[in-house]
DNA sequence: GCTTATCGATTACAGATGTAATAGTTTGTG
DNA sequence: CACAAACTATTACATCTGTAATCGATAAGC
């Protein structure tokens, strides 16, 4: 699968959220979030059908998209390529560049408790 | 600050380890990391200079490099707006997919928990 | 049925990027 | 001092990206 780039990836979370959705929908979800123009958000449907992360079936005279390339794939996949692109492979320095700027709120902290939490319950038997 | 882009980054790395640089030191120190052509680093060096993110003093023939964009702004800057735009500016699920994909090891639980505490220390005057 | 509005497909085009090659300039060497 | 070696600067060129416009097919209205 070729690289998202990130006006794709603007198009991608649309029908992340809602699909499948004909072109048009997907030109409105996205009208008050950019100023694309409607040709503009088909070329991006188009390209993504192209590098496969977009299938559609064609329904008369419009089509309906629908994602082939999964939210959490997508998410898996760039956070593993950008954690060792720019933090070495190291997850933690990433949270402590956060800590650090006052990026992280109270929620986020008890997110990350209980996923530690969970993960040492399920790791308790090494 | 233009953006830097994939490559570019790689040279930049250089740099953050070891500056000033000259040119060649550069090259050799990406020698075995990547199949680049001399040509090729020289060209990632200048457009570095040309965006602003290296500066260079003239030692005779040759240039000695050094990065203006320091790596720990760079990391900031690239993190916030990695996780804003795949995980809508929240870190917790980008820990948690790796928590569910097992990319944690323990070192990384450690050094979370480690951070939390810190954090919590910090905070606790609230 | 013919025309027009609407879709997707194709084409456009400038700037960024990856990957060098060539040109121009300075310097060390004979 | 002239020439060659070594640097940097400039140029090259294909691909990707952002941002559309135009073309061609088709469906819907009159």
């Amino acid at each position: 699968m070729k690289d998202i780039s990130q006006a794709e990836l603007e198009v991608l979370k649309v029908l992340w959220q809602h699909s499948p959705a004909t072109a048009n929908q997907v030109v409105e979800a996205l009208a008050d979030a950019s100023q694309w123009h409607e040709k503009t958000v088909k070329t991006l449907l188009n390209r993504l059908v192209t590098k496969g992360a977009v299938s559609f079936e064609k329904d008369g005279r419009a089509y309906l998209y629908s994602p082939v390339l999964q939210q959490s794939d997508y998410q898996l996949k760039e956070s593993q390529s950008f954690i060792q692109r720019v933090f070495s492979g190291r997850i933690a320095p990433l949270v402590a560049g956060f800590a650090q700027h006052d990026k992280l709120a109270e929620q986020d902290i008890a997110e990350l408790k209980q996923l530690i939490a969970r993960w040492e319950q399920e790791n308790k038997n090494d």
